[in-house]
DNA sequence: ATTTTATTTGTCTACTGTACAATAAAATTT
DNA sequence: AAATTTTATTGTACAGTAGACAAATAAAAT
């Protein structure tokens, strides 16, 4: 009713800016997961039109989605010191990931899959891993192949387990899942029958719940060990040939 | 002009049918990317009305894309007999998986990120991977954790190989990362500077094409052998102290 | 010949990303 | 202090999206 309803035109005191912006879409995307984010509905939340975010993001949706994404993994990769244990290193960095992932498992889907693996992550990440594998002995060829093997690992698990399940209804789908899976015939799935009470919801494929519910921790420290005490034995091999 | 112009409703002859959906779906995704698919492009394609695709998939979009996954997995999972080494079958494994991928690296982000983990793949990977490890010793707790490690080792390296980057000006995007990298300095990134060669469009994070037009063949065989030699260890550990 | 059912057309609403122009406050230059 | 430029926002517009719903109709079953 009083004059000072008419939103005024141009620039105002109370800016948006970068920070602001990226926050209320992480804030929006933790809530209602990747589906419920929208330029629009970032810029509801700000009470801003849709169109200001494009001036603080003029690549449009995917550069903010890049930009959420690394501030999601804001300060993940460990300090490297000299005469640290590189297998000791990679376990923390791969904990800490997943760690972090885990307060923003909405992410996750954009980290291995999206578009942003390149934009989102800084240099520092990198340079830390080449020196990790430097330091165990890993140079030239050997030493990229290593690289991209641990980048690789480090995101596997976590994307697949912080997988989004169905969101419409996911109680009844959990129901109907869990069904369908009591129902596989135990002469074809033995296996499968046998181990039934450890597999349903507790491994890939056979759960209904995603890892920020029911989080898989045993096959992640399965996987961590292995792959570290893997790259060593592959450096023993290769030191010993050399 | 003729009569036969005015499209005739109801039941025709020429049914549309799932497969045929699927296949259209999987055709726009591979040409266009997951970005180009929509359930009116897919109608559009088969010259329908977009609704008649949510007769065949009541759920809607995401049930077609599941769909579109299994379909691009068909026939994946290696033949697994008595005798078998567990190591080859599994090298096997993730081989011919990341060989079905690179036939269709743009439904890559479908499978480690989205929903479709669970609904579209078929028990019988799951059934031969806890056989595999079954026959290697696995047991129990350890069983569950080393299968849950294979299935994330099996994603993982191949959803990050073949991420998308951005598709609006993909030249110029690219000619600007390499250029920004070359950039960083090489006082505080002395190894990415020592090894730029290896590196540039070689490695996670520091690239600029996807793993379908610039495959990463090396670091995937070491990522294969490592989780490999891996598992061997670990196993070896439990049945020392067992 | 009639009913049923499967399949498609056609209509509708509510939403999305983003290009573009208008506008005004703040910062800068004169 | 006045004029100008830059910055940040409102406001308008468009073409595309998912999907609920009802109407139409051809083929199959009875």
């Amino acid at each position: 009713m009083s004059k000072e309803d008419a939103p005024r035109r141009g620039r105002r005191n109370d800016q948006l800016g970068h920070d602001q912006i990226v926050a209320t879409a992480l804030m929006i995307i933790d809530r209602d997961g990747l589906d419920g984010f929208s330029m629009r509905e970032v810029a509801r939340e700000l009470k801003v039109y849709p169109t200001a975010i494009y001036w603080y993001f003029k690549a449009g949706k995917n550069a903010l989605l890049a930009a959420v994404a690394s501030r999601a993994l804001n300060g993940v990769t460990p300090a490297l010191h000299m005469n640290d244990d590189w297998r000791e290193w990679i376990r923390l960095l791969f904990r800490q990931y997943r760690k972090a992932l885990s307060e923003h498992p909405n992410v996750a889907p954009l980290l291995g899959a999206q578009l942003v693996s390149n934009a989102g992550v800084n240099p520092i990440l990198v340079e830390r891993v080449l020196t990790a594998l430097d330091g165990a002995g890993f140079r030239g060829a050997a030493l990229i192949d290593a690289y991209n093997a641990v980048l690789a690992a480090m995101l596997g698990y976590v994307t697949l387990e912080f997988a989004p399940v169905p969101r419409d209804e996911p109680d009844s789908w959990a129901r109907a899942f869990e069904q369908q899976l009591r129902e596989l015939p135990s002469d074809h799935y033995p296996l499968i029958h046998a181990n039934f009470g450890g597999l349903a919801n507790r491994a890939f494929i056979l759960r209904w719940e995603s890892g920020s519910t029911a989080p898989l921790d045993g096959g992640f420290e399965t996987y961590v060990e292995a792959f570290v005490l893997g790259l060593e034995a592959k450096l023993a091999k290769h030191t010993m040939s050399a």
